[in-house]
RNA sequence: GCGCUUGUAGCUCAGCCGGAUAGAGCAUCGGCCUUCUAAGCCGAGGGUCGCAGGUUCGAGUCCUGCCAAGCGCGCCA
């Protein structure tokens, strides 16, 4: 409009910015276009704004709009306007805040993908509530999301895992050797040997002597432990026979993968699929896109070695994909598994790694390119581990030595609901302290209750009503909504507004942390209204309307917590 | 050495595309239960946004340098 009357360049690019304004006082929406606009103008900006609220259309939600500040354009909204929110709420229920704002497009969110060597720890924990969180919100944003864990169940680490078991299980039966210092050490391996021992009683039994004839010596003989662990492998691989490994490998696999399934579940985290490691090997996936990228012209021999040249698309420099020995490296399963990914056609790629990672995000990014892809398709979400304390001691994990702290040992101690929370309330790439005795020993302490009491506190009130004997009237509650003008209850109002946008955007951003921080406040506010007015007062009209107030505050924070995945108790 | 990430109240952390007087919880101090659950509320104190420059109407936010911390720089996974 004001470019029609000559105020603007005709073909002046004009980006419009209109935010909730922060503070009261500026109303409820502000927007800074003059200020933005000034300088292209050459104009004053006070002036500027003045001209742009004689140009705008009469609204009848916008009470009045005026100018603040170096040029700030305010817009206060009729209160009456807001209560229609009320009724939206109650209508649509589980589907308030729901939107279209991913319309549709499919989204592969892949997350935890621990190697299953052995149980989740608390920084797996953090990585499936954020990935949980993640795809939930990325769900109700309108985006058809498919949920997966690539298990790693081919390579080395495993087969030292499979070498541990194989030990373990000799011990069992009796033979007296020196575990492996490189081996895995945690007592659910000694579980696994005993089962395999149930099942199959000797089947795998081999004298100590044969196994350890001729090895080379283990780090506390002055030898390099990574060598003795592979001579150890060879070993099991060479007296069990292909058939025999592959059995006492699959003990371990499937023990351990069972136990992550049944863990994760109990956690509150589902998959769509557990995508097998190995059976991109099995299936000659591996080989077709090395292929492909041969074809292409990306790879080239050098020293004996297959290379990958992703130096040119980004990477700091080339990498090995079959090694010298003729064995694919952990890389090459990784090019054929985004390259699976892409041909399962979906729009756009989500990982969820341990920040420790994020080194490996350049070559993965041009492994797409290379295998015709678009880079920016994949987004790599990096999740800082959490360092834990006991007190004011760092408690050190290493999944070798065993020493560490299990998700599952997290959730007995300070539940599901409060271990998601706490995982959800972080920014995700950033450090994170955890301090078990605080998070185990002083509940009241943690945020979730706060929230979850919210809830329960309105349930409460409703079970009040039914106790004293007084009718609920729905119809009539949302005709005297206009009576609700405290300030408590506008602001609920305002902040009950806000939820669309809030999940809308944190689906976005990734950032389930403003959803919690969303959730804390209108847990706040809701709090304060109930210490600031009686709900269920004489005056029928008013007691109704604001039972439809908190009702729909109960919605909210119900919806809220469904997509953390955190319960919302109805007493306590 | 190079790269990535981070540095905000005593502690743990928010702070959106650069906006108005930088927020919350915990901790500390002072109040509030005869009334729908006190796991709650009301109030107070607490800040050189790591440091120094720069960009502009305006910087916690963007740029550069420095300091500090974490992580990564394998023919490991």
């Amino acid at each position: 409009m004001l470019k029609s009357q000559g105020e603007l360049v005709a073909d002046a690019e004009v980006s419009v910015m209109v935010e909730r304004a922060r503070d009261p006082r500026h109303g409820d929406y502000a927007t800074n276009l003059a200020m933005t606009l000034a300088k292209s103008t050459k104009s004053n900006p006070r002036q500027l704004a003045e001209k742009i609220i004689n140009a705008l259309p009469v609204h009848p939600a916008v009470l009045k709009s005026e100018i603040a500040g170096p040029g700030f354009i305010n817009f206060f909204i009729d209160p009456k306007a807001q209560f229609s929110i009320v009724q939206q709420i109650l209508e649509e229920g589980r589907e308030f805040g729901l939107s279209e704002a991913g319309s549709g497009k499919s989204v592969l969110v892949e997350y935890v993908s621990a190697n299953p060597t052995g149980p989740l720890h608390v920084g797996h924990g953090r990585g499936a509530a954020y990935g949980s969180a993640v795809a939930n919100l990325l769900s109700a944003a309108g985006f058809k999301v498919h949920r997966e864990y690539y298990v790693n169940d081919a390579g080395r680490q495993m087969d030292i895992l499979a070498a541990s078991v194989w030990l373990r299980y000799l011990e069992e039966c009796g033979e007296v050797l020196a575990f492996p210092s490189n081996g895995y050490r945690g007592e659910y391996v000694r579980d696994i040997a005993q089962e395999l021992l149930k099942t199959a009683c000797s089947d795998y039994l081999h004298p100590a002597n044969k196994v350890l004839d001729g090895l080379p010596p283990d780090e506390p003989q002055g030898g390099d432990k990574e060598t003795y662990i592979d001579a150890v492998v060879a070993r099991a691989k060479d007296l069990l026979g292909p058939e025999g490994y592959r059995r006492v490998f699959d003990a371990g696999l499937n023990s351990i993968l069972d136990d992550i399934r049944m863990d994760l579940a109990e956690f509150g985290v589902e998959y769509e699929e557990w995508f097998s490691e190995r059976s991109l090997a099995e299936s000659k996936a591996v080989e077709r896109s090395l292929d492909k990228l041969r074809a292409s012209g990306h790879l080239y021999e050098k020293e004996g070695a297959v290379w990958f040249a992703s130096s040119q698309l980004g990477d700091e420099k080339d990498r090995v994909v079959v090694r010298e020995n003729g064995q694919m490296t952990y890389f090459a399963s990784d090019i054929a598994y985004h390259m699976d990914k892409l041909e399962r056609g979906f729009d756009y790629l989500i990982n969820i790694w341990g920040a420790d990672h994020h080194g490996y995000i350049p070559r993965v990014k041009a492994a797409i390119q290379a295998l015709g892809g678009n880079p920016s398709q994949l987004d790599v979400l990096l999740v800082q581990f959490a360092v834990l304390y006991r007190g004011e001691e760092k408690v050190q994990m290493s999944t070798r030595s065993g020493e560490f702290v299990t998700l599952r040992q997290l959730r007995n101690e300070v539940g599901k609901d409060a271990a998601r929370f706490f995982y959800a309330m972080r920014k995700s790439d950033q450090h994170m302290d955890f301090d078990l005795r605080l998070a185990t020993s002083n509940t009241n302490e943690n945020p979730v209750y706060y929230v979850q009491y919210a809830h329960a506190r309105i349930c409460s009130v409703f079970r009040q009503l039914d106790e004293k004997g007084l009718p609920r009237d729905l119809v009539l509650g949302m005709n005297h909504l206009e009576r609700l003008t405290a300030p408590h209850e506008a602001t609920l109002l305002t902040t009950l507004s806000r939820y669309p946008e809030v999940v809308e955007s944190s689906a976005m951003q990734h950032a389930p942390h403003h959803l919690v921080h969303y959730l804390r406040e209108l847990a706040s506010e809701l709090h304060a209204y109930y210490n600031a007015h009686q709900f269920l007062v004489e005056d029928a009209g008013l007691r109704d309307a604001r039972l439809n107030l908190i009702a729909a505050v109960r919605q909210v924070l119900l919806n809220g917590l469904r997509l953390l995945d955190v319960s919302a108790p109805e007493s306590m």
